[in-house]
This record gives structure tokens, sequence and C-alpha cells, in this order.
DNA sequence: CCAAAAGTGTTGATCGTACACCCATGA
DNA sequence: TCATGGGTGTACGATCAACACTTTTGG
């Protein structure tokens, strides 16, 4: 089995004189998409709180981008996957280990980060109400949950002779106690006879560093359309919650409102009941429930 | 807006005398896995052909994994990025120039290259069979088309103290007409109260380079997926195309036969009625359909 | 009492599955 | 003529949207 290449090495031989070439090489950076979902105090003591979706930034200590806002992320050390490398960076930012994580897209535009030539290996991850608390901005002032809002501005068609081209642009704004960032992303959709191909481009943007709207939009996108058939937004939900709780996080992440009776119909089997209530809430108490672990996806 | 960082310097001046580090920094290389349907003849005049799914594998012709298969694919290069990398590697491999292409995943598992740190981002693409004729096998016997076939083999699913572990094991086979690869792949799903991930590792591997088999399970799953709400499997059919041979694609990459009527009426808003009829085919003339590019996805 | 939310039942539309049936061709 | 595929209609069940209604609490 020990065959030999063109120059009458075994695969063994060939490892142990193999030098990297001096090609140029990437430094690869694992940046994350960190959601929770936290309460708004309401003001009457019968309404529920509010829920809203959020997302941890870094303001950026030094250049580039010095004072914007950035995803929590670094690069990855040699002897570690992206995936350990994002897993290391979430627990130095929020100090949260057992995590939803997710690989969502690489980025490799040229020219996305100004100094060198820098791949981002993007990652969304989901921590519950309950894990944030622990601890929350560990570098002060530097880091801020910004709540979410991406909404769909305009969408355009435009017929050519080889096909067609749909564009639409999502406004994405960001807002924590004292900022507001807003950014316009941009995805274009070109179908041609036998190709189509999506891309996404960043219109404007005010605040935040790098392409990172584009890594947010997405990730966005992604836990968009995986809470509708998956059980993916219970990582956002405390060990036991409510069904009403339950609807106000998928409303907030789908920004829009949906029926109680369906709701409850459709996420039936990826609960579990338990023997517990709400209490003192002003009106009639609610069952708890749990994650289901018997079933599903 | 000159801001000035700790140094004193502005972001212009920073970038001017910024020298990136001595940091290692891996090698990534664009890997892609090529589908193309193609026609088996069939011994009957009245039968029509039966289609298979195949991708294209280039035999190693040095170290490491010498004489092995390996998907197409090289190294970014600076001043690229990683998908024009895919379709410059497409182009030097089968000369086509347009086809669907979709990022799949970046692979950076330690060790998956023996030579040195490398990572994998994946591409699928997807060729139709009018457009694969022009240039097949460019470098001659190194390169061959593999029928696919992609398996649940066993299902476990076991319970645990904090949550469950589901392993799916697949067999992938892939044959030409002189060799026949099979590798066996894992999928683990590991849940936990507050996390749920997904893992892939090769059980076992007869042929394929590098941890390409797993790159593979991934192409499959995610094209098997994305058949049943996108338009995706167009791009596998030539400029004009029955509704029969469509069907034959969409059961081809599902492996399971579907209902005729079902299926029409599923597709019925993908596709375009032309008035052009198939023409001595042993039975009644068939109706030929071209992508709809009006609507939809 | 009553505001607010908890929780359930019904109806009609849509969608997927399954099956049955008729039509058209050319060797 | 008949094997083979082309093409359509219908019926049943599951799922989902929309709405209406009853129940239960705490101030």
């Amino acid at each position: 089995m020990d065959l030999l290449d063109r120059d009458g090495l075994t695969e063994r031989e060939f490892l142990e004189h193999y030098r990297a070439g001096d090609y140029e090489r990437p430094s690869v950076a694992a940046d994350m998409v960190i959601f929770t979902v936290t309460n708004m105090e309401a003001d009457s003591y019968r309404k529920l709180p509010e829920k809203e979706l959020r997302i941890l930034l870094i303001r950026r200590g030094g250049h580039p981008f010095l004072g914007k806002w950035a995803l929590p992320g670094g690069f990855v050390r040699p002897g570690e996957t992206t995936e350990q490398a994002a897993v290391r960076e979430l627990r130095e930012e929020t100090g949260v280990a057992e995590v939803y994580l997710e690989q969502l897209y690489t980025f490799s535009d040229i020219g996305r980060d100004p100094r060198t030539w820098v791949m981002s290996c993007s990652y969304m991850a989901l921590i519950n109400s309950d894990q944030i608390q622990l601890k929350a901005g560990d570098d002060a002032s530097d880091a801020a949950w910004f709540q979410v809002s991406y909404r769909l501005l305009r969408e355009r068609k435009e017929l050519n002779e080889e096909g067609y081209v749909k564009t639409f642009e999502y406004e994405l704004k960001l807002s924590s106690k004292e900022e507001e960032l807003t950014a316009v992303v941009e995805r274009t959709l070109t179908a041609k006879m036998s190709s189509t191909s999506t891309a996404y481009s960043i219109v404007s943007n005010n605040g935040l560093a790098f392409d990172h709207a584009k890594i947010i939009a997405c990730a966005i996108e992604r836990l968009r359309g995986k809470v509708n058939y998956t059980d993916i937004a219970l990582h956002l939900m405390p060990r036991l919650f409510t069904l009403t709780e339950l609807q106000q996080v998928y409303e907030v992440i789908l920004d829009k409102e949906l029926l109680k009776a369906a709701f409850r119909r459709k996420v039936a089997e990826l609960v579990e009941e338990t023997d517990h209530y709400t209490e003192n809430a002003g009106h009639r108490p609610s069952r708890l429930y749990r994650r289901n672990m018997e079933e599903y996806r």
C-alpha cells in the first residue's frame, strides 16, 4: 500500500519533507451574531412585559473602524477549528458555554478588512435569558446589547433579455440605550437561463464596522427561516416558560403577529407540559412548559 | 472625523504602517461538488432512458492521498474571493462558466489535510446536460463522473440525563464505469437542555481523499432539502424538457418515487409551456417546457 | 366587577397523497 | 394492436388561517 509519487516518495516520506509554500494565506476570523430575547417591563400591572430581540456588539477600541460597533469575534488560531474559535470568543465575551451554535456563511470579499486579507467564517448563537444575566457586558462599556429590527424597505424586479434581476432592500436598525445604528442591506437575485445567484451588498451603513451589517442580515434571515420548521426558537427560552412567552419570541423574530390557537397547535409537539403555573400575574395563571426532549428534528 | 487611537494615529496613518503579524494563517481551499444528471439509455425502443445523478471527481496525481479521488478544487489566491476561486476551478475542470453555485459550509477540522493547516470552503454547482458535453473530462483519465447514491443505513437514539443523542448513518456510494467508492458518513445530533449541535464524521471511507465524503454528504443533503421548496432542480435541466424528465430528476435526487399528478401540480408554476413536442418516442408525444423566468423564489 | 390573559372549538381554504381513468403514438 | 408514456379529475386527510367563545385570576 506504499504508493510512490513522481519523485519516488511514499506518502510518509512526502509528508516528512513537505514544506508549506510561500503562497500568501488569508487570516480567518470567526465572527458571531449572538441573539437573545429580553423583557421590556410594561406599565400596567395587568400587562405582560414585551419581548425584544437583541444582539451583542462590541465597540472597536482601535483602528480600523475605531469607535464603530462590531460583532464579537477573533482570529482562528492554529490547532483550533472555526467552531472552537467561535466557542472561545463566546465564552470570553459572555461567559456562556452551552449554547446553540450554527455556522452561517464565509465572507471573503476583497478589502472587507482594510488591514490585510481576512475572511470571516460567521456563526449564529442563541442564548436564553436565564444564562444572560450571569455576565452581561464583561468589558464594561465596550459591549452592549442592541435591539434588532430588520424590515423589507423595497422590492424591485427588472426583466432583461437573458432573465431577470430581483432586488430586495432591507433596513437594519440596531438600538441600545445610548445609540441607534442603521444600515441598508440589499439582496440581489440574478437569474439567467442556466444560472441563478444571490449577492448581498451594503447600501448604506451608519455605525457598524467592516461588513458586519451583511453578516447580521444573513443571521436574521437564517433565524427567521429556521423558526418555522425547527425548534430553534426554544434555545432562546428559559427552562420554564409559558406558551404566550414562546409566541412572543416567535413574533419578535418574525416581526409579525401570530394567531394564538394556530400557534399553540403548531408548537404543541415541540414542548412538554409541566405542573407549574405562573402566579400573581394580574390575570389567570398560565401553565409553564419546557422544551420537549423526546421528539423531532 | 479623524479619530485618533491610543498611539495618536489616524485610521489612515494606522493602515499605512500596518504590518500583518507573524501569526500562522491557514490555507483556504475552495472545493466543489459539481452535480449533473445524465441519461442511461434503455433497452426497449418504447422505454425512456433512466436518469442518473452524477458528480465530478478528480484522481489525485500526487501525495497525499495519491490515487484516491477528490473533489475538484484548489487554493484561494490573493485578490480572489472563495466564490471566484470556485468559479475559476469550475471553468478549469469543466469549461463551463454559467452555472448555479451555492456556498455550502466551511470545514476546518484539524488534520483534515495532512500537509498543513487547510480549511475548505465548499460549494455546490449544478450543471445541465446541455453544457456538459462541451468539455467532459479535460485532464483525460484523471477526471470522471461518478453516479451518486446516498441512503440512510441506520438511525439510533440514546437518551441520557441531560438530553439525547441521535445518530444517522448514511451510506455514500459513488460509481463510475471502472470504480466504485464507498463511504459511511455519520450525522450526530446532540441535544442538551440549552444547546443543540450537529456534527458529521466519517465512519469508513474507501477511495475518497481528505474529508471529501463529508462534503459530498453535505451537498446531497442541501440539494435534497432545496429541491422541495425552490426551483433549484431546473438548473440540472436542458433548455427544453418534458415534465416526465423533470420528475425523473426530482426522483433521482430524492431517491424516491413521486406521483405524477401531484408532481405536475407542484411544479406547474416553476415551468412555462412551449409549443414544441417530443417526436418519434414510441408513444404519445410529450409537450416540452422551459424554466419559468417570471415568478417565484 | 372587569381588564387581561389563558385556553379551546369550529369552519373553510389550501395542500399533499392516492388512485382511477382516458388519450396518443409508432413499431 | 398494444406497450408505454402523456395527461387530467376526484376524493380523502392533514394542516393552517380566521374567528368566536369560555375560563380564571387579582386588584
